[in-house]
DNA sequence: CTTATGACGTCAT
DNA sequence: GATGACGCCATAA
């Protein structure tokens, strides 16, 4: 069987994703690098396992596009937080600007 | 310790 | 810009 997702690691992610203002997006990488690790595929495991908790939508890859197979639906949030979306003929990507950064939280 | 998996990242072509 | 290959980290068996 496959790997299932790193208990201690979730709890970690959770918190972080759970921070994310809503208009807001962070990548894997960007959260790997918050709890100091550089593990962005464990965060995406932890997302894959116990996203459906949280709002994965706002957790997005370096390129800034949502998770292969959510696009569509993550769009769906996108869209109904307002969030900055570049419109592109193959499809969309988030803004840069709508990066959210742990150092200009908002909280 | 070794092998396998993954909602990823970066570089090379 | 798209595709392929390797790397990276954490967990389970």
């Amino acid at each position: 069987m496959s790997a299932s997702p790193p208990a201690g690691f979730v709890e970690a992610v959770l918190d972080i994703v759970d921070r994310i203002p809503p208009g807001r997006v962070a990548t894997y990488g960007d959260i790997a690098a918050m709890l100091g690790s550089r593990g962005a595929r464990v965060v995406g495991q932890v997302m894959a396992y116990y996203g459906s908790d949280v709002a994965w939508w706002r957790v997005i890859r370096a390129g800034g596009h949502p998770p292969r197979e959510h696009e569509d639906r993550a769009l769906t949030h996108y869209r109904d937080e307002g969030t900055a979306l570049i419109e592109t003929p193959a499809g969309y990507r988030i803004s840069p600007s709508a990066r959210w950064h742990p150092e200009f939280a908002d909280e």
